[in-house]
DNA sequence: GGGCGGTAGATGTCTGACATCTGGCAGGTA
DNA sequence: TACCTGCCAGATGTCAGACATCTACCGCCC
């Protein structure tokens, strides 16, 4: 007989698994109140703690609400922990594919909606992109005016969506520290963002920021 | 003197709160491990299953991540909450500007790398969208053809995004009971999208992805 | 009929203990 | 010297029970 390795995997996991299972079923529907707490505890076969923290962790991400003195209900079926653990282990081109597309939405949305201030701000940035001498404070600086541009597009959500997982894979970059000689397209590119923006050309700041990843894009496909 | 709300909150959520203070301000930088639950229960004079509570919810998110009998570390500094509830309470032009990303990016890409077997499967799910009858059978099919393109793709992250952004996005319009008579272009740019991905044309492909949105959010501007 | 207050049941929190795993160190062995 | 074994401190994992506090509901009283 071979060997084999025992189960592993602890209470709170398994709980969480079950709960998110009933969701995604509909078991438990949108709307819906949850068993309460000492009653999965009896079911499960668990303690109490358990199912709270488990409940704690699907509340925080609002796939389910605690109302206290009440009980707990189902507020939304999708989960986001499949895209969170997609995001660590996404490969280098699939990240950039998806960071071409907030880009180039940020842009042409941001050339229809920029004010004056706006472009200045946006001016500063590039400003303080060119002037960056070691790559940390390059990284940085970039990061400031791509995310400049996502705000001039006056759309919270995705200002925040851009935030996030340009923050996410940021990190994950310099962890693999793969990023160390992907070609940069040097200044021209971005400065051909800023313009199109500044005379409010939706397309064409659309083109010249799919222009400015489009190089690194090209040069990963090459490698694979 | 004028009367003031009490301090409300839960012990959790201070912690919670006081956490991502730490990890978001550098305190506790990635790769840091953080202290032990004995001794912040100690520090931050809460009991242990409340610190446990904070951290589970953290670690769910890929904030923290728990290594038994080891200790706990900072696997990374962003916190999707934000975009979470921002999620929750976006407008509808958001919402759709958003997607819009999303589609055009995924139709460019399906264009790139769809094979024959994938537009088999893209035809049959725009068959079935024709064909719905009822609002829900409808948005059901519509959902399962933009997946089927954004699967196309042939990139994981972006489905995934795809997939957890459409998800949560009919969720919180079919509460909000705004979707009755949004206005739909009828079948046609659906099939030209088809179209553009068949004839393996990433930028007719694009524009069609549009076009698909954008009478919509036209209709929305309106309304505004 | 409307407002009041009681009550059942839910979540919020705490205490203390024990189980189990991990990493590192000391000591033995080749 | 180099390596492996076994032990141990400290960390997280789990449990039990109790009490506090809030909410929704319902019956009572004015």
């Amino acid at each position: 007989m071979s060997l084999q390795p025992v189960p592993r995997g602890s209470a709170v996991d398994a709980v969480l698994e079950q709960m998110h299972e009933q969701v995604a079923s509909g078991a438990w529907a949108v709307g819906d109140r949850i068993p309460g707490e000492h009653e999965l505890s009896a079911v499960l076969r668990v303690s109490r703690p358990a199912i709270r923290e488990a409940i704690r962790a699907l509340s925080h991400v609002g796939v389910l609400e605690v109302r206290r003195g009440d009980g707990t209900y189902v507020r939304s079926a999708a989960d986001p922990r499949p895209l969170l653990r997609r995001m660590e282990r996404a490969s280098l081109r699939d990240v950039f594919e998806v960071q071409l597309a907030y880009d180039v939405q940020a842009a042409k949305l941001a050339a229809t909606r920029r004010t004056p201030d706006d472009l200045r701000r946006l001016e500063a940035l590039l400003r303080d992109r060119d002037a960056a001498e070691d790559p940390a404070a390059f990284g940085e600086a970039d990061s400031r005016f791509h995310l400049g541009v996502a705000e001039t597009a006056r759309n919270p959500l995705l200002t925040e969506a851009f935030r996030f997982f340009r923050h996410r894979l940021r990190e994950s970059l310099s962890a693999l520290r793969e990023d160390r000689d992907l070609p940069e397209g040097g200044p021209a590119p971005h400065h051909a963002v800023l313009e199109a923006i500044a005379e409010r050309d939706a397309d064409a700041a659309g083109s010249a920021a799919a222009r400015v990843v489009e190089p690194t894009l090209r040069a990963l496909e090459e490698v694979l």
